[in-house]
DNA sequence: ATCCCGAAGG
DNA sequence: CCTTCGGGAT
């Protein structure tokens, strides 16, 4: 079993200074942890300080055409996430009285969020005690284990580890664990968890136990000459006007009309 | 090439 | 269960 204090106080004395990690606002919050959604940390933080300038509340943010949000999120990569983001600010206006519900079951009903973000929020806005498995976290787990585990196991056994009262900080320092020391190839010198991680004991014998990070992190397609890639051009380029539809690559066009990133009026292609 | 504080659709 | 979905840093 994880040697939680230790664990906390390597937390206390070290834990990154994200900016994110000042707030309490859980629009704040939510909208970092989208944009932490298979983005770095460290390309996060300039936009996620001109998200909050721009959309200070979830009313701010569905009051705006949805092409603004899709210029604005230019460069972070995946435009469904500000589609969806923008969907949630929406429903929240519906449906929770524009404020961010603080339960997983509503936040999981929001068009965008999943298990990681709905606790991410519960945890880092709310400071409730649930378990945050994001892949840093089921790496550390799988490896203290010493075995690969199921992702309702690795859930399991995260609710069961947060110290009483202690959720915000204890996720906080896993996940900088997961990014700094306890990385796909560890730095185990460094580790709090050394003495207790059973595949560290074992001598780190392969295979890794945390292959695949059970299930939460999916490996990744190339990108270069990827649909990913020309759909990004696609939208960069439409973010700077109207354009005859004529120009584009027609099936590259259809699946971003069908993800409702564009919209075709009149033979020209606009953000909507 | 590999890695990112994942989610949705099939 | 499977695949798709950006883009930058290393």
């Amino acid at each position: 079993m994880l040697a939680v204090a230790d664990v906390l106080s390597s937390g206390e004395a070290r834990l990154r200074d994200l900016p994110w990690r000042a707030s309490r606002d859980p629009w704040k919050i939510l909208i970092a942890e989208v944009m932490l959604q298979q983005t770095q940390a460290m390309r996060v933080i300039r936009r996620w300080h001109d998200w909050c300038r721009w959309y200070p509340t979830p009313a701010d943010l569905s009051g705006v055409p949805l092409g603004d949000a899709l210029r604005r999120w230019q460069g972070l990569g995946y435009p469904r996430r500000a589609r969806d983001l923008h969907g949630a600010a929406a429903a929240m206006v519906q449906r929770h009285d524009g404020q961010v519900p603080d339960s997983v079951e509503q936040l999981q009903a929001l068009p965008g969020i999943g298990p990681y973000t709905a606790r991410a929020v519960m945890a880092f806005a709310f400071e409730r005690d649930v378990g945050v498995v994001d892949t840093n976290i089921a790496r550390i787990l799988a490896r203290t284990a010493g075995t690969k585990l199921t992702r309702s196991t690795v859930q399991s056994l995260a609710d069961a580890l947060v110290p009483d009262g202690q959720g915000w900080l204890w996720n906080q320092t896993l996940m900088d664990l997961g990014a700094t020391v306890c990385r796909p190839k560890p730095s185990c010198e460094a580790c709090p968890t050394a003495a207790t991680c059973r595949w560290h004991q074992a001598g780190n014998p392969m295979p890794d136990p945390a292959a695949g990070s059970a299930g939460v992190s999916t490996p990744q397609a190339p990108y270069e000459g990827s649909d990913r890639q020309a759909r990004g051009r696609t939208l960069a380029e439409l973010g700077r006007g109207a354009n005859a539809t004529a120009r584009f690559d027609r099936r590259i066009v259809e699946g971003l009309i069908l993800d409702g990133l564009v919209v075709e009026r009149d033979g020209e292609l606009h953000l909507p």
